[in-house]
This record gives C-alpha cells, structure tokens and sequence, in this order.
DNA sequence: ATGAAAGCGCTAACAC
DNA sequence: GTGTTAGCGCTTTCAT
C-alpha cells in the first residue's frame, strides 16, 4: 500500500498565484488587473504562474471585495415570442462589450412572480438592472427604487418610471393605428386580443385605439379577448369566434403579429379574401408578419434598439430621463 | 442650520437585522434560510426586523462564504436565430424551477470569443455550464473539464463530450435528408450553405449528405456556400447565384431554415415552381418555414426539449452520459 | 437553541 | 514598486 500525495482539488487562487510568482498577494492581484504599478520582472512572472496553475479569478470575492458587480440582471416576461430575443440581442451587445454578464430572469407575465425574481436579482447586487416595463407590484417598484443601481425600464413610456425608460408610447400606436384605419374608410371595426393582465402594454394600444374611435364617433363592432398568453392559435381561433359574431367587419385589430398572422390563416382556410372583404392589422413588426404570402400591415417597434440603448444607459452616469424611440406603421397588403 | 441624522444608505446587511431583531448573526442566518434550529419568538422578530429593514441578502458574499453559487452559465453561439432562443426557454424554466438563475454569454460563432467567455463564466464560479456544440478550443475545453462542476453540451452528439451531452446527431440528420432526397428521385442535387468554420453543426450535415450521396454513386451538381452569418438573405442571393451556374438543379439543400425560406422567396420571385421544378429542403423546423405559404419541407429538431432535458440534468447527480433526443423530418409542400 | 469566531478569495488603503 | 492588513457580508464549525 502505498500513500499518494494529496492534490489539491480546488481551484487555484490569488494566494497560489502569488507564492508561486514569488510576490505578495496584492502585488499579483494589481499585475492580474492592470491596475497600479509593478515591475517588467514581476508582471511576467505573475502572469507566468497564473498560467501554469490554470488560475480563473473568482469574481464572486472580487465583487464582494470591491462592491462593484459585473453583473446586469434582465426581467422580461417571456421567450416566447421574438420580441424579447429581439430585445435582449441588443441588450447583450452592448452588456458584453462592457465586460459584463447578463443575468436573466423571465416573469411568464406573472406579477408576483416579478416582485419575487426583482429580489432574487438584486440579491447578486448587480450594477444595474433592465426591466420590461413600468408596471410593478408596489414593493417590487420600491426594491427596485431602493436598490441604489441604476434601473432601466424597457418598450413602454406611458406612465411613471423609476431611472431611466427607454421605448416607445402604446397609448400613441393605438391611436395612430386608429387613424390610420379610419383613413383607409374601414368602419366596422373589430379587436382580437389577449387579457389586459397579460401584457399591460396591449392594453394600453387597446385603450388608446378605442378612444380615438371614440373620438370619431365610431365604436368598435365587437372584440374577442382570449385568456391566457398569445399566440397564432389563439389569435385564428379568436377571429374565427368573433367573425362568427359580427360576420360584417371589413377590419381588425390584432393585440400583436402572432395573432394577427393566426387570424390571417383562419381567412386563408376560410377562403375570406384579404384585404378586400377583410382588412387584419397587427403590432411588433415581426419577421413572421413580414414574410407571410401578403406582407403584414403592422407597427414596427425599435426592439434591438431599445434594448441596446437601454443597455447602454444602464452602464452609463446618464441623468434619469424619458427615451421615446418611436415606431414605423408598416403598411403591408392586408389592409 | 440643524443637523440631519446621519443616514446609512447602503442596503441593510445581515448584521443589521441581527441587531434589530436582538440576536446573533448566524441566529439570523439560520432563521433566513430556514436551516438549523431556532425559537419561535427568534423566527419571528428576525422576520420582522428583516421586513422592516427592506433586507434583501447579498449572494454574492453568501456564495463566497458556502461555495455554493445559484448561477448557472449559458454559452450560446448567437441571438439573432429563434434556435437558442428556442433552446433558453427550456433551460430557463428548469433553471429558475429550482431557484437558479442564468448567466448567459453570446460567441457569435467565434472560437476565441468562446474561449474568453468560458472564462469570464467560470469566474462566476457557476453551479454549472450549459453550452452549445462539442467543439470548443482545446483551452476551453480544458477550463471546463478542471473546473469542477457540471458541464452539459447541447445540440450535437457528433464528437467527444466532457461530461453530459444532449442533443441530437446532425450526421444522422445529412444522412436522413440525403436518403430522403434520394428516394424522392431527385438527382441534380444543390447545396446552399454558410462556412463551416460558422456553424460546425451544418458543417456535420453538409457531410453526412455529400457522404450519402456518395455511397448511391451521385454527387453534389453544384454548391454555394456564403461567407459570414446565414440568412434569409444570404440564403435567397446564394440560390440565385447558384441556379445562374446550373439550372438544371432539381432540388437544393440548406444549411438551415432561414436561407431555404429566402430560397423559396427567390422562386417565388423568379417564377420557378416549387416543387415541380425546384424542391428544396431546410432544416431546424423555425416557425417560419412552419408558416410559409408552402410549408417547408425540413428537419424538425427538440431545441426547448433539449434545453429543458439539459439544464434538469445540469442541476442532478448523473453520471455523464449522452442523450440522443432525435430528430424529424418534416414532408412540407416544398419537395 | 444560540452566539463567537474563523474564514471564503479578493480588493483597497496604507505603510514601507 | 511591493507587502501587510483590514475588511466585503455571509456561512459554518464549535462552544455553550
């Protein structure tokens, strides 16, 4: 029997590095961070050390050390939908180029569950959070106000924000969606959407779109809200419903591109000719709407751009402010 | 002039709550996580001195201090396809399921980039990595291996994995489509692709096909492959610069979805018919091949199956293993 | 059942 | 230019 020596299976850490470059700890953690002043001499051999031992600095010490996390924590509601791919393509870019990390959290739309994911990402006490939209639970608002890390809140201006808020007005696409609608002399106008309590942001285009009908001395024929989330299923299934109902509309709206391609298809299958018997309008602009047989009139929205500029705000001394990016109308073939 | 009392603003710590609530600091860890023995009466006014002080704990020092992180690190390739979007919303429900969060990295495809970014994860010191593909930089791979915790490599079977792999093979996937082509009586055969060095996993398609053409004694007609990222640009210009070469071509294989559909626009827009005079074949079953006015014949494969199977076994006490999910082709309307 | 004390691995003064 | 020292906020023995 023989005794084999025992090797030490923990990572290696600064104090490895340091004894084995011959230096005091300090003096190995600045040679590794590029950050104060040593010698030639010394920068090589610590790096030299480093190497061999195969060191990986332990970030989680550091941050605790310096009170400065390279973190970013993400809440979104969903990776269901492109959208917030879309969103946190941006994001990432300009996260990662910072020399930062992302640490996401997705809420499925639930806001308990968002107070609850805002405290669990604040408990790696990151330098910063993005956070889709301005609507939150009272004591998640206040974590979030509370944390002293700067808070971007993302695709939505029409309300109170905590820091900083970069997107686009809901309220103001649905009303030009509205207009534009009532310009193109459609009449019998018709909704097929999702439960405001699902996605505050639909509710508010909603609001917004009924409201400027309103204003015309129009009122909407008839709507149709699904419960639960979105989808080309429920948004085929609604029209369908609602068709059925009020066999008259020469239009409607659809809360997001995902339905209205759905409702798009229950015409397909049904053989209703769009735009000329019925016109479908949706929101977001995706890649699905664009590419469908005939091109989706919709509003496009500044996703990418949204999320890299927030992002960028995020890292930066900026002042608290309001971004309005804006929004396209798209107008396609099915209107 | 009066004096205002000095107010902490830094976030109340452990210590904090500890005095408020009269106990000792670990009392009041045991009570905050609910771990070891404790009174009452203790329970309560730790709970309450918590609540009052707005205490939010700090993981970063909690991890520091129990080696045990609640990070998990994602490695993926890109963004900009709904493939790893795909992927991520299965990992992410296993993850946060179990009180986890993710940490996620982008390589946009490139190998250094990758290994940069295995390191920076790792120095997060994660419960665990989850990353796309087997082929990494041999440091890489070996920063993985020593590092200690779990690795799960997702999306390929194809090569030599270092702890657990879920996927599919996309050797089998060449090979399958190559056979069904075949079978299909499709002899003038084309390939429309992007450099491998991009996508290793096409790569492995790319060759599994040729292969099996091989074997029936055919080979490819002819062949473009794209510098840079795929899409359904480039998949549109790179048929169209290959029917210029050979228009005989009867059938053209993709690299993935996105560039079959921009071939499928570039018919539509030519006016070759699909499939009588052109087929052509995709792969990853993206919705959007789903939904095109002639569905896309395709390869469907389990992108949120493998990111969910991969992050539960992330999180367990396996053993390494390779699990094999498997594939589906798909007959659309384009072959 | 509870508290004191010793770190976890690092950074940031502050000496030298 | 370099080393020593004192924490960062928590968990974890180990007494009591």
């Amino acid at each position: 029997m023989t005794f084999s020596p025992r090797v030490p299976s923990r990572a290696a850490t600064l104090t490895d590095v340091a004894r084995a470059a011959g230096v005091g700890e300090s003096t190995a953690s600045r040679v590794l961070r590029n950050k104060g002043s040593f010698s030639e001499d010394v920068h090589d051999r610590v790096l030299k050390a480093a190497r061999t031992l195969n060191y990986v600095p332990n970030r989680i010490a550091g941050t605790l050390a310096s009170t400065g996390s390279q973190l970013i924590g993400i809440i979104i509601p969903t990776l269901t939908t492109s959208v917030f791919p879309d969103l946190l393509r941006g994001t990432n870019a300009a996260v990662e180029a910072a020399g930062f990390h992302s640490v996401i959290a997705v809420t499925e739309y639930e806001a308990a569950r968002e107070e609850q994911l805002i405290e669990s990402i604040l408990s790696w006490r990151p330098a910063g959070i993005l956070i889709a939209g301005l609507e939150h639970t009272d004591r998640g608002r206040a974590m979030l106000k509370d944390s002293g890390v700067r808070i971007v809140e993302v695709g939505d201006i029409d309300g109170q924000g905590i820091d900083i808020v970069v997107g686009f007005s809901n309220y103001a696409v649905g009303r030009v969606v509205a207009e534009y609608l009532l310009k193109r002399k459609y009449r019998r106008i018709g909704y097929v959407g999702n439960e405001a309590t699902h996605d505050l942001r639909a509710g508010k285009r909603y609001k917004a779109f009924k409201t400027t009908l309103a204003a015309a001395g129009l009122q909407l024929m008839d709507e149709e809200i699904t419960p639960g989330l979105s989808s080309i299923q429920t948004g085929r299934d609604g029209l369908a419903r609602l068709l059925k109902r009020e066999p008259d509309l020469d239009v409607v709206y659809f809360a997001n591109d995902d339905m209205a391609i759905g409702g798009y298809f229950h015409c397909l299958a049904s053989g209703i000719s769009v735009p000329d018997r019925l016109g479908l309008f949706g929101h977001n602009g995706l890649d699905i709407g664009r590419l469908a047989p005939q091109p989706l009139s919709t509003i496009r929205t500044p996703r990418g751009i949204v999320g890299e500029i927030g992002a960028k705000l995020l890292l930066s001394r900026a002042p608290s402010q309001v971004i309005d990016l804006g929004f396209e109308l798209f107008e396609g073939m099915t209107t």
